[in-house]
DNA sequence: CAAAAATAATAGTATTACTATTAATTTTGT
DNA sequence: ACAAAATTAATAGTAATACTATTATTTTTG
């Protein structure tokens, strides 16, 4: 399955960049080294200046793919939930069991990504730990509904509605399965961030009692 | 409870600011305008130089009081919770059912904050925004373990805290009290945000239900 | 009413987040 | 192989940001 994913493309809205990272060598340097740069020094701190000092490549090259820093992080961002629903069909096709299908999904979401998951030139662990840390800034800003009419968020909203529809699988008539799916889906990157910063905070300090967590909290919520 | 709550004094811890703005007029003035413009604007794009615009002052003043725009984030969101703090200890105070406790808790922590609830020279619905827009800012940097030992989230921590002992009074043998007490907390900012700005994936449309959604999901979890 | 404290005004700095222009290099079509 | 086109690099410049430092003025208070 791995194999087969390195072979796809993930896809990205097209309005979020000038011109297309994946056509030049160059515009790969500019993604992978990003994602480098970004969990190194946090997003407030990097620059298109310090990115190009890395690449050995000048400010004005990155500008020629990217029209800013913040649409930058919505690209990588993006192809962040892109991969993750990519992961998250595959290994939900053909199981006809609503809630092992579910327990399947809220795995991979809520799951801390390892090294072996690895994609040509993205660090996914990474960029996993740049979802957590800065994702929230890619919306939380006054432009969020006119970058939203254009299309900017389409990845993460459908990533949610796909949990929605195996929450409503199993119970068809729940009342609140879309705010479910993106409290699982938010909520597993705050307590990410919690188990790092605010442990006092969190129970879940383990791998995978993240993913335990919200297993238990979705199954019995729905019911 | 309103008028008592008036008279008392809302404690954010001191090491936040360099001189307490509630020591004078030109303090209140500052924290008055900031949670106004902050509203407006949002903190992306507010300044120091465009607050003293709007008080009539100067820059160089609300530095005396503030080190930096993000110091002077902490505090107003600071107060906020402190703010809710209080509500939530008066108005579960002496209600000894367990559940109806939490309940009570539940709704003074995810409700939508309404006009009337007025306290002084500080607009409680802008100061609602704003946390709901901006204060995982606060915390999303590569700050936040510095701060945090400085204490500058102490009064976010322990508001879960507070609700973590009230799911464990109805359950003491529940396995994750501090991570489902602060996905509530987190939780229902994250559908107040959704509910404004991307309300496909949230079925909190009406101002109880995302009280209601976390009420339910609440005792469900523990029970 | 003098001293102290607070505030305002002014100026200045390094950095950021860009834009614009031109030059050099690489790619491509024939 | 070579000219044209496209891409990338280099340089310079701008307005705004997030401050600091200094001095002047006003207000408070003992």
């Amino acid at each position: 399955m791995l194999n087969l994913l390195s072979n796809l493309r993930i896809s990205v809205p097209e309005s979020i960049y000038i011109k297309d990272p994946e056509s030049s060598d160059l515009g790969k340097r500019i993604i992978e080294h990003s994602i480098l740069l970004i969990d190194e020094i946090g997003f407030d701190h990097f620059t298109f200046k310090k990115l190009g000092a890395k690449i050995g490549s000048n400010e004005s090259s990155i500008y020629r793919y990217f029209e800013s820093k913040h649409k930058l992080l919505l690209y990588i961002t993006s192809w962040y939930w892109a991969w993750l629903e990519y992961h998250l069909v595959f290994a939900t096709h053909n199981v006809s069991d609503a809630k092992e299908k579910l327990f399947k999904a809220i795995e991979i979401v809520t799951q801390t990504i390892e090294q072996d998951m690895s994609y040509a030139h993205i660090n996914e662990v990474a960029l996993s730990r740049i979802v957590v840390n800065e994702y929230s800034k890619s919306y939380l800003t006054k432009e969020v509904d006119v970058e939203n009419k254009e299309g900017y968020f389409v990845v993460y909203k459908r990533l949610i509605t796909r949990l929605k529809e195996m929450l409503l699988e199993i119970n068809p008539n729940y009342k609140h399965p879309s705010s479910l799916a993106s409290t699982i889906l938010g909520g597993a990157l705050h307590q990410h961030f919690l188990k790092e910063h605010f442990k006092s905070i969190t129970d879940c300090h383990s791998d995978n009692s993240t993913t335990n967590f919200f297993k238990e909290l979705a199954i019995k919520t729905i019911s």
